[in-house]
DNA sequence: TACTGCTTGTGGAACGTTCCCATCTGAGGG
DNA sequence: CCCTCAGATGGGAACGTTCCACAAGCAGTA
C-alpha cells in the first residue's frame, strides 16, 4: 500500500493532483491558468488546491524554468529616505512587469554588502539593483557578468560589466552653488560626512561653479554630526554651507538654534536629496531633488532590456532640480 | 558525442565535479568544507569551482533539504526607524544563527502586504518576521499555520497561529503621561495619526495614567501633518502633547516654530519610538524608547524555538522606557 | 470510410542539488 | 595470507515543478 500523504508535509502539485482526479501535467496548467483545460477540470482543480493550502515551491519552479521572477536590491541603508524612494521606483515598474522585489541590507559594510550580492545570486535574481557606493569593484564586476546588475549610485569608473543609472552630482552641486551665488552669498562652504565617490563629485560641481564666481572654496569634512563646529565656520566667516544630504543639514540647523545663529540671516544652509526631513525641519530645508522613483523604475528596465539581449553598458544620469524652502533667503 | 559546455550556461556542482576530475558527490561534499574528502581533492575542487565561477543554485538546494537558510522580513515602511531596528536585530541574530534575512517591503496596503508575505511562503523561508499591525487577521492565520510566524506589533487578539513580541505600549503612554504630569502640566492631550491597534494600546495608556492624576483627557486623531491645528489646542488651554509617534511630533514642533509658541515653554511635547530624529530636532524630542533590536534579535530565536518543536504560542511584552530630552521641561 | 485538425489530457524527462548506500582501497591484526 | 575496518569515492534516487512529445476523442470534410 502506498503511504498516505504524512502529517506535516505540505501539500505538493501532485496532491492536488490526485485530489482534483487528474495528473499533475493538467494541474500544473490549471493553476497557472495556462490554458488547454476543461473548465470543468479547472475548477476541480482550483478547490482542491484551495482545500489543500497549496502553495507553488519557488524552488522547484525556478529550478525548472530557469529563471525565479525576482528582482533583488542591495542597499547601504534602510532608512535612508534617497534609497527608499528609489525601492519605491523599482516596486512599482517590477509590479507592472509581474516580478517580485526581494530586498536586502549590507549596511556600508563591503562585506555584509558582498554576502547580500551573493545570497541574491544564489536565489538566481533575474536582475540586481545595487543602491551603494561602497560594493568592492571586484564584486561588482562579478555580479554583473552574472546577473543583469545595475549600480544607482555615482561610481567614478564603473566596470563594463556594469549598468549605471545616478543623478548628475557634478551640476547638482552647481545648482546649489548657483542659487546660493545669486542669493548674494561670497563664502560658500561644502560640508561632507564621508567620502564616497557621491562627495567626490559634488565637491567637483561645487569647485566648478565658484571657480565660475571667482569665489573662494572651502570643503569640510568631519565624522560625525558631533564634529561639526560652528563657531569656526562663522569664525571663517563662511555665509552658506552645502551638506552631502538633508541628515547633515539637519545638525547644522540644530547647531545654529542651540548657539542663536539664524539661519537664514547669518548662514543659509542647503541639504541634498530632499527627502521628507528638509520638509520637517524649521525652518524648512532648501535641498536638491533627484527623481528617485523615476530612477528605480529605469532600473527595472535595464534589466529587462539586458535580459532581452543588450550587451551594451548603460550610462544614464539624471539632472537634478534645487527646491527652494526657508534655510536659503536673500541675507 | 557528448555536447560541450554550452555559451551561456551557469556552471553547475557537475562541471566542476568534471573539472577537478572528481564525482559531483564528492564535490558537493567539498564544497560544504563536509569532511571526508582527501585534502588532495578538496583543493582540486575548490579550485576547479574558483576558476568556473561557480556559485551553488539556491532553488536546487533547499528543494533537495527541505529548509532555505532564508528569514524573511515583511515591513510596512522601509524608512521608518522604529522598523530599521527591528530589521537590525533580526539581521545579527541571524548571521550568528548561519541564516539570511530577504526583506519584503509592503507598505500600509494590505493587499501588497499579502502578496509579499506570499512571495516569502512560496520561496520557502524558514521563518517570517512581520512588522505591521495592517496585515489581514487571516492572512496572519494562513502564513503562522505554514512557516514559524512572529509578529513585532501590537495586536489587540493576535491569531493563536503566530508569535507575538511587542513592547507595551499601555505602559509606554504611562510613562510619557506621568512624565508630563509630574513636570506640572495639567492639560495633555495623545495626538495620533492613525487608527492602528498600538495607536488604540497608546490611548488605553494616555487615559489610564489621566484618570489616576484625575485630569482631563484629549485625544486628537488627524489624517495628514496639515490637519494639525496649533491654535485649537492652544485654545483650548493644552499645554502638553504625546505625539504617536517622533514624526507626528516633529510635525507638531515646526508648528510651533511657524506659530512662534514656545517648547516646552508654552507647550510639551513627548514622540514615540525614540529614532534619530528625536536627538536631531531643536529642542530635542523627549520620546519612548522600545528595545527593538533586542525585539528582532527574540524574533529570529522564536522562530528557532518553533522550528525545534514549540507548539504553543510565544506572547512576549517588552517594557518600554523614557528618555527626556529637551521638548519637556519645567513650565 | 479515411483523412485531417483541434482540444483535452497524460507520462516522463529535466532542472541542480543533497544524501544514502554500495564499492573500493589500503593498513593493520591475526 | 586472509579478514576486518575505516576512510575515500562514486552511483543513483529524490526533491517539486515545468514542458515536450504524444495519445485519445471527436468533429468536419472529401
Amino acid at each position: 500500500m502506498v503511504a498516505e500523504l504524512t502529517a506535516g508535509r505540505r501539500p505538493t502539485i501532485i496532491d492536488v493532483a490526485k485530489r482534483a482526479g487528474v495528473s499533475k501535467s493538467l494541474a500544473s496548467r490549471a493553476l497557472r491558468g495556462d490554458g488547454g483545460v476543461s473548465a470543468n477540470n479547472r475548477d476541480l482543480v482550483l478547490d482542491a488546491a484551495q482545500e489543500l493550502g497549496y502553495r507553488p515551491n519557488s524552488a522547484a519552479r525556478s529550478l525548472v524554468r530557469g529563471v525565479s521572477g525576482l528582482v533583488g536590491v542591495v542597499l547601504n541603508q534602510l532608512d535612508n529616505q534617497h534609497h527608499t524612494g528609489i525601492v519605491q521606483g523599482v516596486q512599482t515598474r517590477a509590479k507592472e512587469l509581474n516580478a517580485r522585489v526581494i530586498i536586502g541590507n549590507g549596511g556600508q559594510n563591503p562585506e555584509e554588502l558582498e554576502r547580500q550580492i551573493d545570497t541574491m545570486i544564489e536565489l538566481r535574481v533575474d536582475g540586481l539593483v545595487i543602491v551603494s557606493s561602497w560594493v568592492p569593484r571586484q564584486v561588482l564586476e562579478r555580479a554583473g557578468s552574472e546577473v543583469p546588475t545595475v549600480v544607482l549610485t555615482h561610481l567614478a569608473d564603473p566596470p563594463a560589466q556594469v549598468d549605471t543609472i545616478a543623478s548628475d552630482d557634478v551640476s547638482g552641486a552647481q545648482l546649489a552653488v548657483e542659487h546660493l551665488v545669486q542669493a548674494g552669498h561670497q563664502r560658500i562652504a561644502y560640508l561632507s560626512r564621508s567620502a564616497s565617490a557621491t562627495s567626490h563629485a559634488r565637491i567637483d560641481g561645487v569647485v566648478l561653479a565658484l571657480e565660475a564666481a571667482k569665489l573662494p572654496c572651502t570643503i569640510l569634512q568631519v565624522e560625525s554630526g558631533e564634529d561639526i563646529n560652528l563657531e569656526q565656520l562663522s569664525a571663517s566667516g563662511i555665509d552658506a554651507v552645502l551638506c552631502n544630504n538633508d541628515l547633515t543639514a539637519a545638525e547644522v540647523i540644530r547647531l545654529a538654534h542651540e548657539q542663536q545663529v539664524q539661519v537664514p540671516g547669518q548662514l543659509a544652509v542647503i541639504g541634498y536629496d530632499n527627502t521628507a526631513l528638509a520638509r520637517l525641519l524649521y525652518p524648512s530645508l532648501t535641498s536638491i531633488d533627484q527623481p528617485q522613483v523615476d530612477m528605480g523604475r529605469r532600473a527595472v528596465d535595464a534589466i529587462a532590456e539586458r535580459t532581452a539581449g543588450r550587451t551594451q553598458a548603460l550610462r544614464e544620469l539624471y539632472t537634478p532640480q534645487l527646491v527652494a524652502r526657508a534655510s536659503t533667503a536673500q541675507p
